[in-house]
DNA sequence: GCCGTTTTCGGCCCGACTGTTTTCAGTCG
């Protein structure tokens, strides 16, 4: 864990769910998973704060400091300890599966002893949960259900997670004596939305240095192979990791191979073929001499197969290799284009943080345009009102001006409910800048409502952005069932973007659907839909799903100067 | 456990949906 801020969310969290399973006070827990938020979200480490400080921090009281203190004296929670020995962590991972609580777990595990996920599957194959009081035969082929998507992720770390783990990992090697280089490759460098294993490579003339401190990493949990060139361990959260070392000459045709993707390296290699060459980890050879043409870096192994350097989020076999071959690789987006953030919440709804704190870290990304969109009142839990909504409008009038030259615009995210209408008339909703529209409920609904709901959302003049599309979470729900296509048909055609939502979890709409969409003629936001300050730099993984769709700054609405975003907030008459 | 121009004690987010029920528990956002 790179803060202390993680590691006391994660035991937070933990404790929370611990005592909701135990039926302990709801509220309790309820705080507990609050104050777990508000340290995750917090900016400063807290390792670096002191007890008074942390009181601070909004949702955070004394007891909540008491355990702090004691995770960074004991490195964990003796509370959370003695929970622990009473429920299996089964138990608790039981509740990942969609449809599963608090309540069906600790009744599974007390009545059936089901107490993994494994058990749960068999049981729930074998027919015995429809027998339980509460439970029928509908509940059972939804549980299934959800341990099927559940199992599409298993193993698997979503990309601010890996991210973290690979930037620890890669800062802790770099610092070994003796390390020249040190990177992450494979397919987090391709920034695939979700990694089965984390690929690292580092270039030294003496490997064992680093292979002694790779397996001494605190977050290594268990050694799977070691040897003098790989090294692969597997870390407390069950994600692999290999460490690859070679030497420094042989470091970008090293950074090539196990950058992948086996696709794009196979079309690699059959070109080197053809040309009478060989191409390995190792160098660029001369197929008949043996002689080594390019290996130190990934620009002398692409030229001198002919090619321009590919972006890594390219290298999936696309037709990048072509691409690169006549010089027609595309302009991509990147984070330094993006010029603001048109979905973000504040605590006036379920973000941690103030206004003014995510004002004051969006002018530091350096935005010329910042958009707050918190929760419109359908989405009833966020007990969002009209005179909330009109007084934070003219709190952000009165700070115009006060974030150097970054333009503040007043959102809101809609619902957009199974009919496809938002949460206020046209009058209402002309009073604010942008509209980000989202699906929160309803996700079950048939594909023919689903898309309707979405292109009579696209139809309404006041929405300017269709916010996470597909409303999936990587490995928790399911995309809703649309004719994708239609709905790309009517974005372009009414001028409404669809959003790229950066959040590590959503990722949505994915790298496919914008490939699509791009080609129907559709704009997209890239967007950190940030519930606090830390997650204002999402939108590092949205550009990576961008730049997989092959998406320039100019397919990018926040990515466009100011004026010309202007233009697109006024949408053409229908 | 946290919090306070309704409060230092007594509240704490609320409604919809689903599947199980015969009046409601569990889950979700």
């Amino acid at each position: 864990m790179a803060r202390l801020n993680d590691q006391v969310q994660a035991l937070l969290e933990e404790y929370a769910d611990l005592l909701t399973i135990t039926g302990g006070d709801a509220f309790r827990a309820r705080s507990y998973e609050k104050s777990a938020r508000a340290i995750g979200g917090w900016p400063t480490d807290l390792a670096d704060m002191d007890p008074k400080a942390i009181l601070e921090i909004p949702g955070v009281g004394k007891s909540t400091v008491g355990k702090i203190d004691e995770v960074r004296r004991t490195g964990t929670i003796d509370a959370v300890e003695k929970l622990r020995a009473k429920i299996p962590p089964g138990v608790r991972a039981m509740m990942k599966v969609p449809g599963l609580g608090p309540k069906r777990a600790l009744a599974l595990h007390q009545d059936l002893g089901v107490s993994t996920i494994d058990d749960l599957r068999a049981a729930a194959q074998a027919g015995r949960l429809h027998d339980l009081p509460g439970f029928g035969g509908r509940t059972e082929e939804n549980i299934l259900h959800g341990l099927e998507v559940l199992h599409q992720a298993a193993g698997r770390a979503d990309l601010g997670t890996a991210t973290a783990l690979a930037e620890e990992v890669t800062a802790a090697l770099s610092a070994v004596p003796g390390c020249l280089r040190c990177t992450w490759a494979g397919s987090l460098r391709r920034m695939r939305e979700t990694v089965g294993d984390l690929d690292v490579l580092a270039a030294a003339h003496d490997s064992a240095p680093l292979m002694e401190a790779f397996v001494a990493l605190p977050s290594v949990a268990e050694v799977i192979v070691s040897g003098p060139t790989k090294t692969s361990v597997r870390t407390g959260a069950g994600l692999q990791i290999d460490l690859r070392v070679v030497s420094p000459e042989a470091f970008g045709a090293a950074l090539v191979y196990f950058t992948g993707s086996k696709a794009h390296n196979i079309k690699l290699r059959t070109l080197a073929v053809r040309a009478g060459l060989k191409l390995s980890e190792y160098g660029l050879f001369d197929a008949g001499t043996g002689e080594n043409l390019a290996s130190a870096t990934e620009e002398e192994v692409y030229a001198a197969l002919g090619l321009a350097w590919i972006p890594p989020t390219l290298r999936e076999d696309r037709g990048e290799v072509e691409a690169a071959a006549s010089g027609e690789l595309p302009v991509l987006v990147t984070e330094r284009d993006l010029r603001g953030d048109l979905h973000t919440h504040t605590d006036l709804t379920d973000g941690v943080a103030s206004l003014e704190d995510m004002l004051a870290t969006a002018k530091a990304r350096g935005y010329a345009y910042y958009a707050v969109t918190d929760h419109a009142p359908d989405l009833v839990m966020q007990r969002m009102t009209d005179e909330k909504m009109l007084a934070q409008r003219a709190r952000l009038q009165e700070l115009a001006g006060h974030y150097g030259r970054m333009r503040l615009l007043h959102g809101t995210e809609l619902n957009i409910g199974p009919d496809g209408s938002v949460d206020w008339d046209a009058e209402f909703l002309s009073g604010f800048d942008v509209c980000v529209a989202s699906v929160h409920s309803h996700f079950g609904a048939d594909r023919a409502t689903q898309t309707r709901r979405l292109i009579r959302a696209c139809e309404n003049p006041h929405v300017h952005v269709i916010g996470h599309p597909s409303a999936r979470r990587v490995g928790r729900r399911a995309p809703i069932d649309v004719d994708w296509p239609a709905v790309f048909a009517a974005a372009a055609r009414t001028g409404t973007a669809l959003e790229i939502n950066a959040a590590p979890g959503r990722m949505d709409l994915n790298d496919d659907h914008v490939r699509a969409a791009r080609t129907a003629g559709v704009r997209f936001s890239i967007d950190s839909d940030a519930h606090s300050t830390v997650q204002l730099a999402n939108p590092r993984f949205g550009v990576g799903t961008a730049q997989r769709a092959w998406l320039g700054p100019d397919d990018v609405i926040n990515a466009w100067p100011w004026q010309k975003l202007k233009r697109f907030l006024t949408k053409p008459d229908l």
